[in-house]
DNA sequence: GTCTATATACCGATAGAC
DNA sequence: GTCTATCGGTATATAGAC
């Protein structure tokens, strides 16, 4: 049950949300999620019209949210590594204040994408646009190295958001491999991409932080 | 329509890792695997017993065969930043000739691993295990920055699963956001990723390969 | 081992009273 | 706007003949 902090439309987003990415779109119960928001399925219907208007309606909130908090990032006054830096983090925070979203991404990334609907991936690409200007600038500036785009960006974009969808995925995994304890709870995942990534993209010698 | 390469089993197993590739667990219908296996949904049920257990046969059959390429790589008698290499670039191709497999991998990221059971789990964490000792071993010689091991890790292998899981999406990105073309269709995942990441693990200067 | 027919349950969506 | 009751479709799984 969501603790009511809103409109019943955005408790039922809010409920979606976490279901979406529990179960998927098709594990994901009507019922359960109007249950979670404390509503009547009837009413769920009658706020977001059906399962996929919902899912799209939890997306959209979700990239634009994303976008907006990016557009602060790119628009300060710092040097590039400095930006990048921000950047990453920035996307980093998001994805640790809003945890559903990685792991909704990912199986949309599985998916091919099947259930974002135009006006959500528009909106993912303005994304990935930003980064990519990123990554272009450096390489014009001889600050980063000339690696092929696309994959970089993918592998960008992919390891923050793999970073934080895993997480419930780890204690089973420590469960049956010590190995890979983990000190804390909260890891900064921003922090840590950000670092290897400029490591792994700078053209010059290691060791260097300006 | 599966060739009717094998097995009745063999052919169903093929069928299912395709449908759960693409729909995940909960969207996949049993009736079309049996279809697409070529077989009665009678027989799938008579050969597999029911869904969960033909999902973990897929998923089993998947990683013990990674494992046991990935035994081979490591058992060379290579430099580290060879068997490195050797070992990313042994992800990057089992994961390019089995493309069902890094999609069911990210679902399962995204949900938690709630449908692995056990005996998947234990092959999984053996490979994450493989990657962590060269991590180690590496940092131990001086050769890697003592990065934190478990980001490192889940970043070679989340890069590496999206890299090659977001092949079918990456269309209907490039349809709205033409920046994102890419050259050509055959993008070599493992180069990319064992030249990246072995630079950004790197504690010398760039620019030197063995 | 193979198939047809069916049981059983559940899910998305709606009708219609209030 | 809110609710109860329910429809229609479909999913997993099985029974039972051959």
């Amino acid at each position: 049950m969501v603790q009511d902090g809103g409109t019943a439309r955005q408790n039922i987003l809010d409920a979606a949300s976490s279901l979406f990415a529990e179960r998927g779109f098709e594990g994901a119960r009507v019922d359960e999620i109007a249950r979670r928001a404390g509503v009547n399925k009837a009413m769920l219907y009658y706020h977001v019209g059906n399962k996929q208007a919902l899912y799209t309606a939890v997306l959209k909130r979700n990239v634009e949210c994303l976008e907006k908090e990016l557009l602060d990032s790119l628009g300060s006054q710092l040097s590039l590594a400095e930006r990048f830096r921000l950047v990453i983090s920035t996307i980093g925070s998001f994805l640790q204040s809003f945890p559903d979203h990685p792991r909704i991404m990912l199986r949309e990334f599985a998916s091919g994408g099947d259930r974002m609907e135009p006006v959500v991936i528009e909106g993912f690409v303005r994304i990935l646009a930003m980064i990519r200007s990123l990554l272009e600038e450096g390489v014009r500036s001889g600050e980063f190295r000339a690696t092929d785009p696309l994959m970089t960006h993918i592998s960008v974009v992919g390891a923050s958001l793999v970073l934080n969808a895993v997480q419930p995925l780890r204690s089973r995994v420590v469960a049956i491999g010590p190995t890979f304890e983990v000190p804390g709870e909260g890891v900064d995942v921003g922090a840590f991409l950000s670092d290897f990534l400029l490591h792994g993209l700078s053209t010059s010698s290691p060791g260097e932080k300006p």
